[in-house]
RNA sequence: GGAGAGGUGGCUGAGUGGUCGAAAGCGCCGCACUCGAAAUGCGGUGACCCUUUACGGGGUCCGGGGGUUCGAAUCCCUCCCUCUCCGCCA
């Protein structure tokens, strides 16, 4: 959500702001509603001062023993008048409302303007793709190979965009997984959480992904409304969620290692063929919770952490400043990592920063006390994958392949495979 | 799933349908006392929103929503959550 004093303070900036990213909004509606609330706004207290004043005197009537009938007859109607102008008041407030709740963020100063992910604009190269004297396989191949990946068996038991992974591969799964999560814990001072995977609208509310796409989500039948998470941002961001945190307390870093649930409707036609785009995939998120003035150093930190993971596990990597067009709703500025893939011969997302500022703060009301005011004010929330480990796992299968198949293990890797060199 | 108890400010915990955003204690902040600190005393100390250049003024909030009433923390309905016991279960 912006900051609604801007938005009253400077309509056109904002609109301005919001055409970058392709959004237009309507700012001669916006203004007559705002101006339509203003007014109804101040109508309905001095209503609601009217009734408090007269019960009250009411009451003290009653307890002089004087006879209230007269007084009684006098604030009959003003109930009624009272009902209507909030009903009024809230009607318009929930227009707004609306409207707020499906604003994008305003993009930072130096995001590119855009359209699309061809106007994203390359900021670092790490390593080199890695070259191989035959022709290299993609992760399908390989998977089969090693018996380890299985699209059939997860459709016949699910459906299509899902996957089981056996032996060697689910072990190399996990192995990333806990590599993540132990480099992140033990070396980037991350706390890791372990949160629940079905989460509550408001929730979904407040980190951006509802009321706009729902499309996306999967929901769950059943007496609550509850839907799977896209991913650990959802429940991890909201862990600040209408708390207020103390000056001293902050920044706060946490890791979580979640499946995330993607309806992916709208691309069929997009990555059909193996891993890269399924309904569900592991994730280790990092979330910084963080101090407004410092969000911004905040975003390289955490995009830091997370290209230590590829450089660890020694994968070719970029990074590109998405553009205004490619960014998410709740993002001010976003780092996308991209990995590069032998089997594709690309390089794919593996992982996404982000700085959404105090865009999700606002919705959630995460807090923080600031001293100098003494009031509590909006943190500002970060997210990052570090790393989507669906997607890791590909990166190394298909960059770590040796003419006969065999995949050799990263060094970092080796510990959790009981030293053995190849993945067997 | 069955039976019961309860959800009030940072915490503990009072609260009669009427001047209650709410006693008291704790905590926290300021001041006084002190060389300093402790103890003590005095004062202050919620969130959200509207309005105002400012000083200030006003409204809403006692788990959520709805109702009764001139007036609801207090009464009614409903949902959610927590706790205790029983059952079941990883």
């Amino acid at each position: 959500m912006l900051d609604v004093k801007t938005l009253r303070g400077d309509l056109d900036g904002v609109a301005a702001q919001l055409r970058r990213r392709g959004y237009e909004l309507d700012t001669k509606r916006y203004q007559a509603l705002e101006e339509e609330r203003r007014t109804l706004q101040v109508r309905t207290q001095e209503l609601q001062n009217e009734r408090k004043t007269r019960s009250k005197a009411i009451g003290q009537a009653k307890a002089a023993g004087e006879d209230i009938q007269p007084l009684l007859d006098e604030v009959s109607a003003l109930s009624d008048r009272v009902s209507e102008a909030e009903e009024g008041l809230a009607a318009v407030q929930r227009e707004l409302h609306e409207i707020h709740l499906g604003l994008p963020n305003l993009p930072h100063p130096d995001v590119p303007d855009g359209d699309d992910e061809s106007d994203n604009v390359p900021l670092r190269h790490w390593g080199e793709p890695a070259a191989f004297d035959f022709t290299p396989r993609d992760h399908v191949a390989l998977g089969a190979l090693a018996n380890g990946m299985d699209f059939e068996a997860a459709a016949r038991i699910a459906a299509s965009r899902f996957v089981v992974l056996r032996g060697p591969v689910a072990r190399l799964h996990r192995a990333l997984a806990g590599y993540m999560l132990d480099v992140h814990t033990r070396e980037h001072g991350y706390e890791e959480v372990y949160v629940p995977y079905l989460v509550a609208p408001q929730t979904l509310e407040g980190t951006g992904q509802l009321p706009k796409f729902e499309e996306d989500l999967f929901a769950v039948s059943g007496d609550h409304p509850l839907y799977l998470i896209p991913t650990a941002e959802v429940p991890v961001t909201n862990l600040a969620g209408q708390q207020i945190i103390e000056a001293a307390a902050l920044p706060l870093r946490m890791v979580a290692q979640t499946p995330c649930f993607r309806s992916e409707a709208g691309s069929y036609g997009k990555d059909t063929r193996g891993m890269i785009r399924q309904h569900q995939f592991e994730k280790v998120e990092l979330v910084h919770i963080s101090h407004p003035e410092r969000s911004y150093e905040a975003l390289e930190e955490l995009t830091g952490h997370a290209e230590r993971v590829l450089r660890d596990l020694g994968l070719a990597y970029r990074v590109v400043t998405l553009c205004t067009g490619d960014m998410g709703f709740a993002a001010a500025k976003t780092y996308d990592l991209e990995v590069w893939l032998p089997g594709q011969q690309a390089y794919r997302e593996i992982s996404s920063c982000s700085n959404t500022e105090a865009f999700q703060a606002r919705r959630m009301q995460a807090r923080w006390r600031n001293p100098e005011t003494g009031r509590p004010e909006p943190v500002h929330t970060l997210n990052g994958s570090g790393l989507a480990v669906g997607r890791c796992l590909i990166a190394v299968l298909e960059n770590y392949q040796e003419a006969d198949g065999r995949v050799r293990l990263p060094e970092v890797l080796r510990p959790y495979f009981g030293g053995a060199e190849y993945l067997s």
